[in-house]
DNA sequence: GGCTGCCTTATAACATTGTTATGAGAAGGT
DNA sequence: ACCTTCTCATAACAATGTTATAAGGCAGCC
C-alpha cells in the first residue's frame, strides 16, 4: 500500500505492528494480518524477522522508545522528589492509556508470551540487555540520583532505590489495570506509597507531603503558575 | 484413564490442568491436550466449561486456593511484621518457584489472557468478584491489622496499606522473574523497599531492621531457636 | 418394563494462525 | 551475460479452538 515496493518492509511492518498493537490489541497482530497492511504476503515476517517472535521483540522494542518518549516529555524542575512522582504519574498514564499495550511490552499477555526483557539489570553495572528498556529505566535512576544530590534521601546506589521505585510503581499499575483499586487508586495507594517509600528512603514526610501537594496543584493548573518550590530543609535522619 | 468413567470429569479435567500448568507450563493448557490426560475428547471442555476460557479461570482459582494455602503455611508469631515480612517472602518463593503459572493465574502469560481478576477490591468494601483471590489479599490485610493492632505502624483503614505492600510485592516479583534484578534481588531490593515502606508507614527504623535481622536468622535456623522478640518500642511517629 | 428428556460425549469437520517448502523475480557484482 | 543473493508470492502443513451432529447413558415417571 504505502511506501515504494522494494523498500525497508522492515519498518513497515513494525509500523504496522504499532498502529494495530494500539488500536486493535495484541490479538491483532498476527502474521496474516500485519502482512496484508503492508501489502505483503506472510513470508515478509519470516524472511525479516525470522518469525513472529522476532517481529514481537521488534514492535516492543520500538514501544519502549516511545514510552521513553513520553517519559521524557515529564518536565524537570528543581524539586527533584516533585520530578519523580510526576514520572511515576506518567509511567502510570501511559499505562493506564493502553493497558495491553503495557502487557504486551513485558512480555506477557497476547499471542505467545516474547522473550525475557533483560537480565542482570542490578547484577553487573547497570545496563540491561535491551538498551531501549534500560534507557526508560534509566530516566528513573538519574532523577533518584538528582534526589540525592539535592539531600533529600540518603545518599546510596542510586540502582537498587530506583528498582524499589520500579517495582512498586510496576506492580501497582498492573494491579490498577485489572481492576484492584476501584477508581481512586492513585490517591488511596500509589500516592500514600510513594510517599512512604520516599519517608523510609530518608526524606521528611513533610517535605514528601510538600513535593506531592506542589505536584497535585501542577496538575490542576496546567501551565502558569510556577510550582512552590519546596525547600529541602536539612540532611535525611541518619 | 483414571477415575470412574461418568463422573467429575470436571474436576479431574481441572486437576490435569494444573499438573500440566505446573510442570509442561501454560502452552501445555489446550484442550486435546487436556481431553487426552482425562482419558476423554475436547467436547468435555465445551460441555464443563463453555470452552478453555472457562477451564483456564477454574485452573487459575484453584491455583488461588493453593497460593492461598501455601501462605497460610507460613506461621505467626508475636512479632506481626516479621510475619509481614516472612509473607513476603513466601509470597516470592511461590511466584519464583514457577514463575509461569504465576504470570498465568493473574491473566498473563499463555494461550489469550483469560478474564481480569478482579474489580473493585478497594472502592466498595474489602471483597474482590474472585473469592480465591480475595483470600490471599485478605492474609495480607489482616497481618497488616496486627501490625497497627502492635503499635508498630500508624493506624489507618489496613486495605490500603496492604495494597501498598502487595503492589511492591506483585511489582518486584514480576521483575525479578525476568531477570532484571540479577541474583540478589531480595537482599538489594525486596527487603530495603520493605524496611523503608514500613518506616514510611511509621515502624522505627531500628523496629523494622530487627524484624527483618530476627527473620533472616529463622531462616538460617529452620526449625529451632524461637525467634528473638522485637520489642515494638513506643508508639510510631506522628 | 419401557418411554421420555436431559446431560454427556465421541466423531468429524471448519476457521484461524504460525510455519515451511518451493520457485519466481529483482538487484547487484564480476 | 551469468551468477549469487535477497525478497517475496503461492501453496501446503500442523496445531489449536470451536461447533455441528449424532449416539450413549442415566433419572424420573407411567
Amino acid at each position: 500500500m504505502a511506501g515504494r515496493p522494494g523498500e525497508d518492509a522492515r519498518r513497515r511492518l513494525v509500523d504496522a505492528g504499532i498502529r494495530l498493537l494500539e488500536r486493535d490489541g495484541p490479538e491483532a497482530l498476527n502474521a496474516r494480518r500485519l502482512a496484508a497492511e503492508i501489502g505483503a504476503s506472510t513470508m515478509a515476517v519470516y524472511t525479516h524477522f525470522g518469525g513472529m517472535a522476532g517481529l514481537h521483540e521488534a514492535i516492543m522494542k520500538e514501544e519502549f522508545v516511545r514510552f521513553g518518549r513520553h517519559l521524557h516529555a515529564v518536565p524537570r524542575t528543581d524539586d527533584p522528589v516533585a520530578d519523580l512522582l510526576a514520572l511515576g504519574l506518567a509511567y502510570r498514564d501511559f499505562v493506564l492509556a493502553n493497558p495491553q499495550r503495557y502487557r504486551f511490552m513485558i512480555g506477557l499477555t497476547g499471542p505467545g508470551a516474547h522473550p525475557p526483557i533483560g537480565h542482570d539489570l542490578i547484577g553487573e553495572g547497570t545496563p540491561t540487555t535491551l538498551p531501549e528498556v534500560n534507557a526508560v529505566f534509566e530516566q528513573n535512576v538519574e532523577t533518584v540520583r538528582r534526589v540525592m544530590a539535592a539531600g533529600r534521601i540518603r545518599r546510596d546506589d542510586p540502582v537498587p532505590v530506583a528498582a524499589q521505585i520500579w517495582s512498586m510503581l510496576h506492580g501497582y499499575v498492573l494491579l490498577e489495570t485489572i481492576g484492584v483499586f476501584g477508581r481512586d487508586g492513585v490517591p488511596t495507594v500509589l500516592a500514600p506509597a510513594a510517599v512512604n517509600l520516599l519517608v523510609g528512603l530518608g526524606d521528611r514526610p513533610e517535605a514528601a507531603e510538600g513535593s506531592l501537594r506542589s505536584l497535585a496543584s501542577a496538575a490542576e493548573a496546567p501551565a502558569p503558575a510556577p510550582r512552590p518550590k519546596v525547600r529541602p530543609g536539612r540532611r535525611p535522619r541518619a
